[in-house]
RNA sequence: CGGGGUGUAGCUCAGUUUGGUAGAGCGCUUGGUUCGGGACCAAGAGGUCGUAGGUUCAAAUCCUGUCACCCCGACCA
């Protein structure tokens, strides 16, 4: 494409609403540009970018067995209120009503759309397995889209749903799903981990979450390299220390004035002890219960591993009037004396201690030398939000914690669907089943974006490889009457390779180009020149690299193709 | 939804405190000089100051409503 037809709009300037860096060199360089919050164009490099994503998914979904259809973006009411989400999904359900004033919604994903659909046709056991996917337009109308991309309310996102017998062939759909997805993200470029995740609303219990590890990550995870076990923070399981006697307390519990310290932070600052060495106490109330929940100052309750403990379908915090009724005080509750009142449950890392400060449940007094065992008694759980410094649950080694950028999602999902709309079959036996399903997400445009957080410099982008909108830039430089023969030749030559090229022909200065082309972050950049072609050479650089290489203006082609074909 | 902030030229912003009829830089157009890392000179084009109403001789500026956008939080995946 001749850079010269090519409608890039790029500015100088940061724009004054991108946060992320990924947003701003998009908006820069001319590949997105705001219609609405959370809305975009899409401009053709952006676009091209957006496809190169799309294409390598649709190859590695069709190789994994999936067969592409599109469903429609406008869903009708009936079928969201068949399956119950019509009722629960809450405002991110974008819903309208067409002229007759039927209800309608925006598909923000398409399980009751597909589930209908294998519903109607799929009657026997000779029919599954079956993997069906889109690539589509999704709306979700997020309390606060923002960076760009990263988070829109519209975006492109690639969803899958496959139908299996049985459990074990759905966790055959799952684990073509999952290796997909690791072929998927590893051709982008990316640097990611599969990491275990919750399933969230969406049900089911098996799920894992792709993540691109990135600064400007909303999510954190722990991740182990000895055993290769990852996981979000609120779920990765903590190495729990080996079962042992209590050790015996070394002094008798001594109540101390904490006048007016209401937080860890206070506290600790004032009786001048580090934050593992009192105990956090948090108030839940778990279906109807009230719930003292146990940590070291220093770490975190986790109130999705409290639940799944509990088994709870509900929990939540105590309110001030909860707490006073359970003969407790905001900002000194701890556990002595509040046995029988309320059941307590502890992190791992609180069992055996034996010298720690805990809230004397009487406002403005704490209790010194606090022993488990002897003062409160208490059950113990993993219960704690995975900090650095943590042990890996599977293999004990130290976890490491990155911030993640969420660009996949796969859920087992059971039956949860298929019941509700009676997606069934007939087995072996002429005997009626529930067909399995799974679910599996991509976030397309998300995955560029993250692309981008994890590829760039202060001059712009450094598109990987196989995502980038051109392989190469051509750089021509004057227009002297050789110099514009020869990029002229050099441009249809890469053409006619099949090369994918962007031509800079444009009447600009050297530095406008080098600067525009850096932003734009093609992986090559071939410049012609007539200092260099003078002496028979053009120049070759890579994106990534400092160098720049002098090839032999006849090499040139050869050259290039080889460079492609091993980036 | 709670708190905070911003709407002035395509982009970044000044002008608002103290009311007097619209500015800068970048970008754009034209001419000239330049020409291998975002050039220089000159002349231009471009704005119902988000929007509706009010106060006033006079409103970008003061008041009220409203809309949009941004940030933090909560919420949700």
């Amino acid at each position: 494409m001749r850079h010269s037809q090519m409608f890039i709009p790029t500015m100088k300037d940061d724009p004054a609403d991108a946060q992320v860096i990924s947003h701003r060199l998009m908006m820069r360089a001319g590949m997105i540009r705001k219609v609405a919050a959370g809305i975009y164009n899409y401009l053709p490099l952006g676009w091209r970018v957006v496809q190169k994503v799309a294409t390598i998914i649709r190859e590695e979904i069709n190789r994994a067995g999936g067969q592409e259809i599109l469903m429609p973006m406008v869903q009708p009411a009936e079928l969201w209120q068949e399956s119950g989400r019509w009722y629960e999904y809450g405002p991110d359900l974008l819903r309208l009503k067409d002229r007759k004033q039927a209800d309608f919604c925006l598909g923000p994903t398409h399980e009751e759309v597909v589930t209908t659909l294998v519903r109607d046709h799929v009657k026997s056991y000779r029919q599954l397995p079956i993997t069906l996917y889109q690539v589509q337009t999704k709306f979700r109308d997020e309390i606060r889209p923002r960076f760009g991309l990263m988070r829109g309310r519209e975006f492109i996102m690639k969803d899958a749903y496959s139908f299996s017998r049985d459990v074990p062939a759905a966790y055959q759909a799952y684990e073509a799903m999952e290796e997909a997805y690791q072929r998927i993200f590893t051709r982008c470029g990316l640097k990611f981990r599969a990491v275990e995740a919750d399933t969230g609303s969406i049900g089911g219990n098996r799920s894992h979450e792709f993540q691109v590890l990135a600064e400007t990550g909303e999510d954190l995870i722990a991740s182990c390299d000895s055993c290769g076990y990852a996981a979000n923070v609120e779920l990765a399981r903590i190495f729990a220390p080996e079962k042992s006697e209590s050790p015996a307390p070394v002094a008798a519990r001594e109540k101390v004035a904490t006048p007016g310290k209401k937080t860890i932070a206070d506290i600790t600052q004032y009786l001048k002890i580090p934050e593992s060495k009192i105990l956090k106490a948090v108030m839940y109330m778990v279906d109807d219960k009230p719930v003292m929940a146990l940590c070291l100052g220093h770490h975190d309750v986790n109130e999705f591993k409290l639940k799944k403990v509990l088994e709870a379908k509900q929990i939540r915090m105590l309110t001030s009037a909860e707490i006073a009724a359970c003969g407790q005080i905001e900002g000194s509750s701890g556990p002595v004396g509040a046995e029988g009142k309320m059941r307590i449950v502890s992190d791992f890392a609180v069992r055996g201690q034996n010298d720690v400060f805990a809230g004397a449940s009487e406002d403005g007094f704490h209790f010194a030398h606090v022993a488990e065992g002897r003062d409160f008694k208490s059950e113990f759980f993993d219960l704690r939000v995975a900090k650095d410094g943590d042990r890996c649950g599977k293999c004990g080694s130290l976890f490491k914690l990155h911030r993640g950028i969420e660009v996949g999602h796969i859920f087992y999902l059971g039956t949860k669907y298929s019941k509700a709309l009676k997606a069934t079959f007939l087995d072996e036996n002429a005997k009626e089943q529930t067909i399995e399903m799974g679910c599996y997400g991509i976030g397309v445009g998300r995955t560029a974006a993250a692309a981008i957080e994890q590829n760039h410099d202060a001059n712009g982008i450094i598109w990987p490889a196989s995502i980038a909108p051109f392989q190469v830039s051509l750089v021509r430089l004057g227009d002297d009457e050789n110099v514009v023969q020869e990029a002229d030749r050099v441009y249809s030559d890469l053409l006619g390779h099949g090369v994918e090229v962007l031509y800079d022909d444009r009447d600009e200065r050297a530095g406008v180009k080098f600067a525009e082309h850096d932003l734009i972050g093609c992986p090559v950049r071939v410049t012609i020149g007539g200092r260099s072609l003078k002496e028979g050479f053009a120049e070759v650089k890579l994106r990534r690299e400092a160098d720049v290489k002098r090839v032999l203006i006849g090499d040139l082609v050869n050259y290039v193709r080889e460079l492609i074909l091993h980036s």
